[in-house]
DNA sequence: AAGTGGGTCAACCGCTGGAGT
DNA sequence: CACTCCAGCGGTTGACCCACT
């Protein structure tokens, strides 16, 4: 079977992340959330493919993302994790709050495998780590995979009280719609369309310049109480905001 | 000051399983 | 059942930084 390409790569960025194309995957996530990742950059006026965007939002821009060095107790739970999964980052990863897969993985590779070259791990010993060898072993039990899904912190946005939005109403001549879209919609129809009419109210040509008008005024303020560095959003009330919570908080502020 | 080698880490690539049609 | 699309995963690469010569 031939499988379509990832994303057409002619005319696409590729390479590092300049600040302005971290501002815009942000500011669109932030508001809209990720609901399909082919077609975000298209909408988010960024010149990446799909799957740029989602491991540049999932390794480095997402919230709560923990950086910087790691703690011993870290480190040996990287190194027990790894004794018994093999090299199943994302499974590690899951049980190091705000810390990657990827960052897992190269801090194994950079650091902790030197320390324990010549200590082989329980899982190699018992042939878990076979995993590495025969891809079709990679992958973890779909009660694994649940488990890591649950204990994720993207949990906690697909669990938001307000869940990102969609807005195909005004997407006929667009249609970035995925087929979810529609169910994740009903709850929030009322919400979404009060906001959607005051939003086109205001910026008629919206969804034609679906960023350029919305970065106008959004980043002027989101910048200005986000550090490029954040590692989480604020709290309010003690508790986390979660990115639309946070953008219309931010929106009344202020600045 | 210039060259170089090693370490780090962000990003890319190719592949997979799951869901939808 | 076959096919397609998509998100997610792990392996790998390469740019960058810094210490050393």
């Amino acid at each position: 079977m031939v499988r379509t390409p990832c994303c057409d790569k002619t005319g696409l960025r590729k390479g590092t992340w300049t600040p302005e194309e971290d501002r815009k995957l942000m500011a669109y996530v932030t508001r809209y959330g990720c609901w399909n990742w082919r077609q975000l950059p298209k909408f988010a006026g960024l010149a990446r493919c799909g799957k740029s965007c989602r491991l540049r939002w999932m390794n480095y821009l997402r919230p709560n993302i923990k950086r910087g060095s790691y703690s011993k107790e870290e480190e040996e739970t990287i190194i027990r994790l790894h004794d018994s999964l093999g090299n199943r980052w994302s499974a590690i990863a899951a049980q190091l709050p705000g810390r990657t897969d990827n960052e897992v993985k190269n801090h194994w590779h950079t650091t902790l495998k030197k320390r324990f070259k010549h200590k082989p791990s329980a899982a190699a010993k018992d042939g878990k780590d076979n995993s590495s060898q025969d891809p079709k072993l990679r992958r973890g039990t779909s009660r694994e995979k649940e488990e890591t899904k649950l204990n994720d912190v993207d949990h906690l946005l697909i669990s938001s009280p307000n869940p990102p939005l969609i807005l195909e109403s005004s997407l006929s001549s667009q249609q970035p719609a995925s087929s979810d879209q529609n169910s994740s919609n009903t709850n929030t129809d009322i919400h979404t369309d009060t906001l959607l009419e005051a939003y086109e109210a205001e910026s008629s040509n919206f969804w034609t310049e679906p960023f350029l008008s919305d970065i106008n005024y959004m980043w002027s303020d989101v910048s200005s109480v986000v550090p490029y560095e954040a590692d989480q959003f604020p709290l309010l009330d003690g508790e986390i905001l979660y990115p639309f919570d946070f953008y219309d908080q931010v929106q009344g502020l202020d600045l």
